[in-house]
DNA sequence: CGAACGTTTGAGATGACTCAAGCGTTGTGG
DNA sequence: CCACAACGCTTGAGTCATCTCAAACGTTCG
């Protein structure tokens, strides 16, 4: 059952009948290779993502081609849910690892809404922790330096990662690169390098590779200001 | 009838009854002073509310005390309509002038879930533009310059201004401080003091007092990067 | 074996910050 | 009615974080 996953950290209280009826309305599950653009910005969606395995990101580009990531995504969010009332979505969604997805017409979407209320507004509260992710995010660029951007944004991913058993609280693999992370952090990626070796060194963590290795996570979480609140994990419908 | 200007800018489809529906869910119309704190972080909310006149803005504390805007909310916005979903939200939520505003219970919106899903799915949307506007400002803050991000705001706030007839396109009145502006783009206010001379020296924008005025809307949208599509200005349920 | 990619390091430039001070306006109390 | 405090705006000088440009290294993959 693909929405057992979902919603395990989206919400925690969805019914036998509301799994049946999310699963009921995955047309297909596809597999897709990694760095493919899933949809881009101004496309007419017809269709939302829900992401079983693998990573996923939402960016918009500058004029130049740089981007700005402005959503990362774990297996078991939707996506693009976003994409179902606003028809169109204003940044490009995306994989960074391959993945696996299941796709969720809108129409199927439309009958949950007409028929079962509660449901929808379990699904407009996931779409509002994504917001809620964004707004920690705009914390992050706004008032903390770059050490702390990147240790905040491994604390939130240590948080989320847990919240689906994949991490254990002390390291997680994140299919990204340090490139990745600059573009998350609005930072550049040699920047990140110093800083990913100064928080090495400092005890705090070890990135390198495709693995995140957390030494002191309460350190991290200071020295990023996180506070795992706006995740709302385990907090909705209640 | 209240409504009206409400979703004037968010939802341009709202029909007659569904009109009725939200004002007859106001419980009531209250003035407040500027500067006055009307929710915090972490607080059980039962009610929302529906900004119809003055500013307003949503903000996150840093561990020094100093914020981040992660929002700001002109007439016609259903300011913290994620409340709704969420029972309590991950900030705080202002005035910056004073301002009138429309208290909505959350029991009156739990009527109209079950007994309009069409209307629903419109006040999702208006929470999803608030979303689109967060992943703006996270663009602003992440990949632009401090004049790049002070020119982006300000054609922000002159086409939502617009969009409610505050604006006439070449300047508009905004009740805030050079030091909310720093607030909002995660500058100090000594450095936009700075950037608004240079911005006023080259014929783009005079931000004087309470009073923006707009000289070349071009140019300041080229300078940032600014594309009003995210806005989903007239956009919506069609 | 070579190309592509991700990572690492160094040196120098620069945008934004900090500290410090002064100015103008508004509001208030003696 | 004036004195003064509070607030917002303005400017200068010096510092520092981050960026840019440049180069080199290791791994993977074809």
């Amino acid at each position: 059952m693909l929405s057992r996953r979902f919603l395990q950290n989206r919400c925690t209280t969805l019914t036998d009948a509301e799994h049946l009826a999310i699963d009921g309305a995955v047309s297909q599950v596809i597999t897709i290779g990694q760095r493919k653009t899933i949809s881009q910005a101004g496309e007419r969606l017809t269709k939302s993502t829900l992401l079983v395995e693998g990573f996923m990101c939402r960016y918009i580009d500058d004029r130049k081609g740089l981007r700005q990531l402005v959503a990362m995504h774990v297996p078991g969010d939707f996506v693009d849910l976003h994409g179902y009332p606003l028809k169109w979505l204003d940044h490009d969604v995306a994989t960074l690892t391959q993945a696996v997805i299941a796709e969720v017409p809108h129409a199927a979407l439309d009958r949950i809404l007409d028929d079962q209320p509660a449901l929808a507004k379990k699904l407009w509260f996931s779409t509002l922790m994504d917001a809620a992710a964004h707004r920690a995010w705009l914390f992050r660029l706004g008032r903390l330096d770059a050490m702390g951007r990147i240790a905040h944004f491994l604390c939130e991913m240590n948080a989320r990662l847990q919240a689906v058993g994949l991490s254990d609280g002390h390291g997680f693999a994140l299919g990204i690169t340090q490139y990745d992370l600059s573009e998350a952090c609005g930072l550049t990626s040699i920047h990140v390098n110093r800083v990913l070796k100064q928080l090495r060194e400092e005890g705090l963590c070890t990135f390198r590779g495709q693995y995140c290795e957390i030494h002191d996570a309460a350190a991290l979480a200071k020295r990023g200001q996180f506070d795992a609140g706006y995740l709302y994990l385990g907090s909705d419908q209640t």
